[in-house]
DNA sequence: ACGATAATACGACTATAATAAAAATTTCGT
DNA sequence: ACGAAATTTTTATTATAGTCGTATTATCGT
């Protein structure tokens, strides 16, 4: 059952400084960003930030990486698909998903709007 | 679409039960499904019931139908493209959404009484 | 090795969410 | 009008989330 991974998603989402977080490491794309310049834009304390931080790891969100003493965190896009999935499953009325995939950091994405028929 | 309304919206989802709610009314379509069978269905008291219902109405992911003594809850698949959207914006790292709308067959045109489970 | 910087771990406190029994409300059938 | 059915409101209790100061660990520059 991914029911409860997907729960556990969406409760990390929700909450004002975790998804400010989120959509910060979307937008920031895989290099990622440093804890103390995430916990800096929020301003909330380095502490507060572990906290919220954690979440989203614990929840398959974003990835860890240090580099020297800073460590980057990153959006999990694969872990976002899943989600959006999970979502709009059956939304059409139909066995169809209406969901597509996102794949950042490859310049494969056409302009079309093409999806299944 | 302001970040506290998807806040809410991602809270009111994060919960096993509201999930479990939500996808049912997105699987039932504009029909929906009466208080009763929800709850019958999760195996929780008439009253957990409505209260997590109200959590999804006021987050606006859910609408209300009076029909005889049963109140029918289907999903706002309009407030569900809105959640998806801003998620995934930014998600290719353009300024384009890969994401799209969700429009189930409508069938919620006709005002008179509807069948019961 | 030493001092400074980046981040996490710990601890204590406050606030809010979740649960459900019991009472109240609305509507139906007769 | 009366009693049964569907749902909400009330009320109380318990559990968990959020916040942040301080202490600790890891890494860097000199």
């Amino acid at each position: 059952m991914q029911g409860a991974q997907v729960v556990a998603g969406l409760a990390a989402l929700a909450h004002e400084h975790r998804l400010a977080v989120f959509r910060m490491l979307v937008v920031a794309g895989p290099d990622g960003i440093p804890a103390g310049v995430l916990a800096a834009r929020l301003g909330v304390p380095p502490s507060s930030l572990t906290f919220h931080v954690q979440q989203l790891l614990h929840a398959g969100l974003v990835t860890q990486r240090r580099v020297g003493r800073q460590v980057f965190h990153a959006a999990d896009f694969t872990a976002m698909n899943r989600l959006l999935a999970y979502l709009g499953e059956n939304c059409c009325g139909g066995g169809q998903s209406c969901v597509p995939v996102c794949e950042p950091g490859a310049t494969s994405q056409g302009l079309d709007g093409e999806r299944v028929a």
